[in-house]
DNA sequence: GTCTATAATAGTAATAGTTATCGTTATTGA
DNA sequence: TCAATAACGATAACTATTACTATTATAGAC
């Protein structure tokens, strides 16, 4: 049974660039992209390589170990899972990305996806909008 | 007043590409891709480039006329503004994207961002899944 | 510890989606 | 009809991401 484990998938094996980048994400102020991740990663790893960063995030997000969020900027962002799940509310000027704790899948929602009979995976809330610094830079200019 | 108008802004002009553009997206199942548009539009406008495509669909969003949306494909898609405000059911394995009218901007979530003090242009909530059909389709595999 | 299968790597090329450049064309108000 | 310039087509460039390939390193078996 080498290379494949009970479920038919490959055995994970921990590299030093995994490990680099599992440490980033579980330490840093999260959302980072895959090139803030690269950038970070050269510290630890200073060989490691951009395609391995991307490798590593498919993944591990795979494995469910991370989450991958796309924004409307077109950069998917990672987190570590299995922090409290949450959303986001996304700074239009200053890219500031905070959580929004509050989940907006309310009862009602539930019942229309049963209806339709959805079945759901995953979803995504963002507010995109001017967090209070910005809203006095802007209105100070 | 050649080129601007009151805003400043420039005066817009209208081509027979961007009207093509324009009558695509009133007359389509929306959520058109660039690239989708652009194929259709071919059939009407024969010469009409992608860059035209991109260019209008940034200068309508921009005016407010369309509304772009970016998921996690990571293509943006677009769709006529001014229908009502609605947000997206998204099949994983088909890819059609149906509307969802609830809209989970709940009372208790404005209180949040009142106390934030985050001032809200535009927010996007979206649930990936499987839909009806879907669901019958991979468990017969 | 040594061996071996192969997961993972670095480096690089390729792709997809999108934006910018530039010389030309066409729209629109005067 | 004319002039200013918005918009165009063609193409190059750019950014985020994926694929390819020869090489290296991990981890379980001996």
């Amino acid at each position: 049974m080498n290379g494949e484990n009970s479920s038919g998938n490959r055995t994970l094996r921990n590299s030093k660039q995994r490990q680099a980048i599992l440490d980033l994400l579980a330490a840093s102020p999260e959302h980072m992209s895959a090139e803030e991740i690269y950038q970070q990663a050269r510290k630890i790893q200073p060989n490691i390589s951009l395609g391995t960063v991307y490798r590593n995030l498919d993944t591990l997000s795979e494995q469910g170990m991370i989450i991958r969020s796309s924004f409307a900027d077109g950069k998917a962002r990672y987190e570590m899972a299995g922090i409290e799940h949450h959303h986001h509310l996304i700074c239009l000027q200053c890219g500031e990305i905070r959580d929004l704790e509050q989940c907006p899948m309310a009862p009602d929602l539930e019942a229309v996806l049963q209806e339709e009979d959805f079945q759901v995976v995953q979803h995504q809330f963002e507010i995109y909008g001017y967090c209070h610094q910005c809203q006095h830079r802007r209105s100070g200019e």
